[in-house]
DNA sequence: TATTGTTATACTCTATAACTATA
DNA sequence: TATAGTTATAGAGTATAACAATA
């Protein structure tokens, strides 16, 4: 038998090929989403703010008085595991827990100012560091980048 | 006190702002690929495979003679967490651990026919879904999409 | 000494069911 | 009867440490 293609590839120099799970978007999407989210988690570490309760600050400083229930279908995650994020934001005099008059049954969240100056400094922090990441990208991280832009856009091209 | 704005936003008609929040990459990516996910999930169940499965079959039907540790290192992912999903595939008889004479340490993991076939037919189901899926995005969602687009090209332009 | 595959284990995230108090 | 917040719990997914066999 000769050394022509017979299906097994030549991996000699380390390279995987990936160019089937590479066409789908839902794999690029979840690539580029891990390439970016350590570093956002370590960037909001240095506030003791893990990603989650980011994004509920950040939310709950955009849309005062929102309720638990909104909150958690906006974030698209379960009421019941927003209980411990809501309490500790809380706990950290970032936010409050609000009586509603009118319903008695919910709660207005409201950001403090404590929590409104902390997330402008966080959101500030991970905005700089998105930018980073995505500037010292390889060759072939852009090229994934890339991948699901562009099928993406096609899709979208209606 | 005025009707004017005092920071106490009009959410009245159900909308949840996020400007901060979605000005960040990461989160837009997330979104996006929680859009995708279910439905791929649901797409690859037809064939009983779930999506770490189906990377994993993809990689080694591409890659044959390819090393667990190579696989987990390409889908970045511990190779501690790879041995049952190889398990898995190996009993459903869609790949092999073949052993390696050269370095009696690690297998060389190919695809049999019928893994070759199974792969090619899961791709093609995630593929349709994908696309009816980009195809059904609401205005909101498109908008996320686009946001996400726009920005890291924005930083990949160079 | 270092690496491959493996096991066991812990930790986080997410999902579900059920409860209470209110509506 | 339905909804908001809560609790408890189970299930994924992921991370870490240690081991035997081999390099």
């Amino acid at each position: 038998m000769s050394n022509q293609d017979d299906g097994a590839e030549d991996r000699s120099n380390g390279e995987i090929k990936d160019t089937v799970l590479g066409s789908l978007i839902g794999y690029q999407l979840k690539r580029a989403y891990m390439q970016i989210q350590p570093h956002a988690q370590a960037a909001l570490a240095e506030d003791s703010l893990r990603v989650v309760s980011f994004s509920c600050l950040s939310i709950i400083v955009d849309n005062p008085g929102i309720a638990q229930s909104e909150l958690a279908t906006a974030l698209q995650m379960e009421r019941s595991n927003l209980v411990i994020v809501i309490d500790e934001l809380e706990e950290r005099d970032l936010i409050n827990r609000n009586k509603v008059p009118t319903d008695r049954r919910r709660y207005a969240l409201t950001a403090t100012l404590r929590g409104r100056h902390l997330r402008d400094r966080a959101a500030e922090r991970v905005s700089r560091v998105e930018a980073e990441i995505v500037d010292r990208l390889n060759e072939d991280d852009r090229a994934r980048l890339m991948s699901v832009l562009e099928k993406v856009r096609d899709r979208l091209a209606s």
